[in-house]
DNA sequence: TATAAATTTACAAACGATTGCACTTTATTT
DNA sequence: AAATAAAGTGCAATCGTTTGTAAATTTATA
């Protein structure tokens, strides 16, 4: 009854008295085996419920059609997207992924690189921790001829094809959209100053304020974490201060939502009193009432586009030379808690 | 430069003029190797870079540390969620996840299971595809001596361990809170036929009903996909009632969004005119205002729970002979769409 | 010092698949 | 009918580890 051991070659050619050698190649369809003895093999290799040993397979070929994927954390909209995306385009193109998350731990990470390097990935699609500062141990993959792609939390110092929604953009687009609605005091409620986006939206509100002839007052910018309790006590910073500001262009969904909440909470009208923006395009934008206006960052189209250019390396079988990055432009959504009725 | 191959075993053994045995022996720090030696190889390992090639253990070996998960999406919250609760779990416990998504697919599910099984997983955590109909992909397993664990969408036919949420509990809860809370009319957003849940969530609302001494209307169930889309035309529909009903039970967020919508648009009061209750817990219902009743999930302790169940039938080498099914009790959460101010 | 016991190390055979090369058959040509 | 070509199969090595068993070395014992 228990059929404790999988099929083999082995055991089909022994069913069918030919050589392993024979049943390999006739299961390829390779030129040498004739039509006859091909089918023959099929037929006994389904009847014997034959799975063929990948594990087995990527020994001798000394690779795998395996991706590994690391993110700082799966449920969260953003990240979840990408990892759709990516399957996606492995699937496609068969590869399978496997998924591991650093929950914003540096160490996590490194721990997750060594066991997918271990496990012979064909290539690796990253998108570090806030903990990780250094990146030695995604340069270090560079000797074993692994491609590594970063996407939206991406290293400066690490050598690799990044795919990286333009933050500075986005965060000019929106900032130039409230000024031009007719918002005077634009406050923003920016992210933890050693994220590369954090620095990068900041960049792009301060350049809009400064291009439509606007004074970039420092009070007017409140660093926060990442989450909409953050959202929340930010802008109960902001609205304390003298002059209370009559628009937030928020780091992140999350923030701008605790600041939507505050906001609501004190009976503040939005838009009309204070207009709010955030970024990333979340599903919760749309519900809240108003629904926020934000910059969508793809982030399905992101984890595509990784995809594509690790698969691309892989294929090739040679790590790009001069790395490219991927700037996904996010899209200025607009929404009712920007435009005045 | 270029360092085409991974260090191996082989390399260290020439390095130290030692054989290979002893290499592998000390590094699994085998009593028979002595503490000097063992300290050597070490060194000398970490001195040449060397990462144990996995898949020539998990060949030798006949079984590997990974487990292989199949849902139908991955960016929907519950299932990122439960993604999550997975790996957590499975990284504590040594093992790495392979994530497949069947994109509701009947066909890509079977193909995702052989590719997994060909990959030779340790076990696998599925929740099928609304197009399933048919366990014998899942079933078939058995044979092969992989453990499965079912959670969510699940298959009454498949002899598996199992973990749901007590749909039909939620249910009643949920309408038996609407009655208490005072509503009369209370209608049914029901999910399609097929799938369990829906009639489960279904069977709750009408025991509810019937406890509560209510008479059960026909007409005050629809039947709708599983979206927002489809939450709101079904909500066009109980509107266009002769009896317009005064509260709405939906077979879950989305739905219960779709409802939410439709009603403000058309600038009905919530919880006033008509109440609203969703099933899962989905961030959004936090968002919307008022903020939706609806019934915790707990997709991320489902996970979890999947994640231990299944291990633990890996580790004692065999499947469970009475398959448990785990009842994750869902949590009713009260809020303002049902909570008459 | 010889011998037994204990310690340390090496040999070699797996695991399941792939593939270059050699070897049979059978078919073709002269 | 013999020689040659073509077609179909099989042999055996290989991938990097693990591990039972044998061998070699050291240490302890008589």
């Amino acid at each position: 009854m228990k059929n404790k051991h999988n099929t083999t070659l082995k055991d089909i050619a022994n069913h069918l008295d030919l050589s392993i050698s024979t049943i390999s190649r006739a299961l390829h369809d390779h030129p040498a085996i004739k039509q006859e003895t091909r089918e023959l093999v099929k037929a006994t290799a389904k009847r014997l419920d034959y799975y063929p040993d990948t594990t087995a397979r990527n020994l001798q070929k000394r690779s795998t059609n395996t991706i590994g994927v690391i993110v700082p954390e799966i449920r969260h909209f953003f990240f979840s997207s990408a990892i759709d995306g990516i399957e996606d385009i492995a699937y496609q193109a068969g590869y399978t992924i496997f998924v591991a998350k650093s929950n914003e731990d540096y160490g996590r990470e490194v721990l997750n690189t060594r066991s997918l390097v271990s496990n012979r990935v064909a290539g690796l699609i990253v998108s570090v921790a806030q903990t990780t500062k250094n990146g030695d141990h995604l340069t270090a993959l560079k000797r074993r001829n692994i491609p590594v792609v970063l996407f939206d939390r991406v290293l400066d110092d690490v050598e690799a094809c990044k795919v990286v929604v333009d933050d500075y953009k986005g965060a000019y687009d929106s900032t130039t959209h409230l000024i031009e609605s007719g918002y005077k005091k634009i406050a923003h409620l920016a992210g933890p100053s050693h994220l590369k986006i954090s620095m990068e939206r900041l960049k792009g509100y301060r350049a809009a304020l400064r291009d439509a002839g606007y004074k970039f007052k420092e009070e007017l910018v409140v660093h926060v974490e990442l989450d909409e309790l953050h959202g929340t006590t930010g802008t109960k910073k902001l609205l304390a201060l003298p002059q209370v500001p009559d628009a937030i262009f928020a780091v992140n969904d999350p923030v701008a939502i605790g600041a939507h909440k505050e906001i609501s909470s004190r009976g503040m009208k939005i838009p009309d009193e204070i207009a709010i923006s955030g970024f990333s395009n979340n599903p919760s934008t749309e519900i809240v009432n108003p629904p926020l206006t934000t910059v969508d960052q793809h982030g399905y189209k992101m984890g595509q586009v990784a995809a594509q250019l690790l698969i691309e390396q892989i294929e090739q079988g040679a790590i790009s030379q001069h790395p490219r990055t991927e700037v996904v432009i996010g899209e200025l959504i607009i929404r009712g808690s920007s435009r005045k009725s």
